[in-house]
DNA sequence: CGGATTTGACCTGCGC
DNA sequence: GCGCAGGTCAAATCCG
């Protein structure tokens, strides 16, 4: 892992190349060298909080814009200068000017320049008074400094620009030598994937999960990116066809897997399918029929492989409610009696939008009717309100995890045997993958507790902090929207470094990690979220102008964007794991 | 009256 | 082929 999370680079470039120069105690400083578009350093907050003066965006136009980024104390000066300098400016101005105008027009000429000079200057003008010499001389003195000064800094902007441009080619240098790993480690799964069948047809469990120990890593380096085609809804472009090529070990046929959207067309009474068509779609977890076919293998054998690719979050909460709290609107569609449990099965889908795929099953745990499992399916097609927009982010993170990390490892699942459970990086036993499952599915537990965060989470960001949205955003809070962005961006990379790193059954990772582990503040999150349906809407609205607020670019991406949410886990061979009662 | 819920029927996949 | 179980549909019903 230690590799693995080093690669979280492109996550977050800077922090990665704080670690490996001091330069970035200068961070500050650079935000007035030109990056262009070439190193990915984000300097957009510090920048506005470094800039906070109108005039410096104003001052553009001198050379002296580059002192901006001085301190307070040598800013007085520098205006100084900037009075000095912008004179012969202005000048310049003048000579384009045809209309006469005074000093003072002119020296207001569109620049908006801070005169700290000028006022003196017209007082000595106005009262008629001569500067002395002795103030001339100081004042020529203190320009002398502030011109070296000057000078210094801009040999000093030099030279950062030097070092950024450094730090930009290592960048790329090492982005290139990432690209040649995961393309070697690409071909390599493949031979190895192919073994792993080979011996998953026809040994014993334990021989292939140890089989798997070894293998299911690399596969979830190779495929992590895939982890776009369901819950993002960015582009997987040639992730997923790459994915399909590589699942092409399993499945020889004629690649005809679609995404998920796009089965619905072929059963034959698409009732009430309303998906769009760009929209991932709700895809009936039975698989699709494509008219009985000649192909038939490889139709089910795709259409098996679709449906593990439908990620699943279950959320596992006690509530006395029918149904958790999480934002969105459901509409219940139908109701079962599952087998092994006395409660039944709800099914809702979601409302918020014409055609949304996202639907939800909520059950009552049959061992304990406390717990109530619900379980998230689908990616939302449309702007989630702030509500909803915790619990999307948070199962929209979870799903992509698992996608990224689960989805190589189905190609190794065909067999109904096959169980393999991974335990998400840091998560001790709160947050689960399983592949057991027709669907790959993550449960989050939230009914253990396993460690106080989740009380430590709600109770520093509920009280004050949310009331007055725009305050300094919490710094949990941050973490976690932090955390959220960060995986679901690059969980397939991580999924599958920590795997990589520690094997199946993976150590506790929180000493390797500077920022709370994803899964104990994916669960921090999700408890406090479940536990008090009015903290939902407190902490979403918290997130979401953090995340606003911040004005991070990317920040949506791990909110409305990816919205994927999964259900309790029905584990079709087992169906005790989750029990449930109507959702209303 | 319109929207949401209920509930029995239906479809499908899978195992025997 | 049959039965079982999960999932969905849609008519009936409920409710504001």
């Amino acid at each position: 892992m230690d590799r693995g999370w080093g690669i979280s680079v492109e996550s977050d470039p800077v922090k990665f190349f704080a670690n490996r120069s001091s330069s970035l105690s200068l961070t500050p400083r650079l935000n007035h060298i030109r990056t262009g578009n070439m190193f990915p350093v984000n300097l957009n907050r510090r920048e506005e909080q470094a800039v906070p003066h109108p005039s410096d965006a104003e001052n553009h136009r001198t050379v002296v814009g580059e002192v901006d980024f001085f301190s307070d104390h040598k800013k007085r000066s520098d205006d100084r200068m900037d009075n000095s300098k912008t004179s012969i400016t202005v000048k310049k101005e003048i000579a384009h000017e045809t209309a006469p105008r005074n000093d003072l027009d002119i020296i207001n000429t569109g620049l908006h320049l801070r005169t700290t000079n000028t006022e003196s200057d017209q007082s000595m003008v106005d009262d008629g008074i001569s500067s002395d010499g002795a103030e001339d001389k100081r004042a020529k003195s203190e320009l002398g400094v502030l011109q070296t000064e000057l000078e210094r800094m801009n040999a000093e902007n030099q030279r950062l620009r030097g070092m950024l441009s450094q730090v930009s080619s290592n960048y790329g240098a090492l982005q290139i030598q990432l690209m040649t790993l995961m393309q070697q480690q690409q071909q390599s799964s493949r031979a190895e994937t192919t073994h792993l069948h080979e011996i998953a047809e026809g040994r014993p469990e334990e021989k292939i999960q140890e089989a798997v120990g070894s293998v299911v890593p690399r596969q979830f380096m190779e495929l992590g990116p895939s982890a776009t085609t369901e819950t993002d809804d960015q582009p997987s472009n040639t992730t997923s066809s790459e994915e399909r090529t590589h699942s092409g070990s399993l499945h020889n046929h004629k690649n005809e897997m679609l995404p998920f959207g796009h089965h619905q067309d072929n059963k034959a009474k698409g009732i009430g399918r309303e998906e769009s068509p760009e929209s991932e779609g709700w895809v009936p977890n039975k698989a699709p029929k494509l008219s009985n076919g000649s192909s038939k293998t490889s139709i089910d054998q795709a259409a098996t492989e679709a449906t593990m690719r439908k990620a699943r979050v279950s959320v596992r909460a006690r509530s006395e409610a029918p149904m958790i709290t999480d934002g969105c609107q459901w509409r219940k569609y139908g109701q079962k009696m599952a087998k092994g449990n006395p409660c039944p099965r709800a099914y809702y889908r979601c409302t918020m939008a014409v055609g949304c795929p996202v639907r939800k099953q909520v059950q009552r745990c049959a061992e304990d009717r406390t717990i109530l499992i619900t379980t998230y399916e689908g990616t939302h097609n449309h702007p989630l309100p702030p509500a909803a927009m915790a619990m999307a982010s948070t199962t929209s993170a979870a799903a992509s995890m698992l996608l990224s990390g689960s989805m190589s490892s189905a190609d190794g699942l065909m067999n109904p045997n096959f169980l393999a459970r991974t335990i998400l990086p840091c998560s001790s036993s709160m947050a689960t993958i399983s592949a057991s499952a027709p669907f790959p599915t993550v449960t989050l537990d939230l009914t253990q507790n396993p460690n106080p965060n989740p009380l430590q989470f709600q109770r520093s960001v509920a009280p004050s902090q949310f009331q007055n949205p725009f305050q300094t955003p919490p710094q949990v809070p941050h973490a976690f929207a932090q955390t959220l962005y960060n995986q679901s961006k690059f969980s397939g990379l991580h999924v599958s470094q920590n795997l990589e790193a520690h094997q199946v059954p993976p150590p506790q990772l929180h000493h390797q990690q500077p920022q709370p582990s994803f899964a104990d503040t994916l669960s921090a999150a999700t408890a406090a979220i479940t536990a008090d349906p009015s903290f939902t809407a407190a902490l979403a609205a918290a997130i979401s102008s953090i995340m606003g607020g911040n004005a991070q670019p990317n920040s949506n991406n791990a909110t409305n964007n990816t919205a994927s949410t999964t259900t309790t886990n029905t584990t079709t061979s087992n169906g005790n794991k989750i029990g449930g009662f109507p959702g209303n």
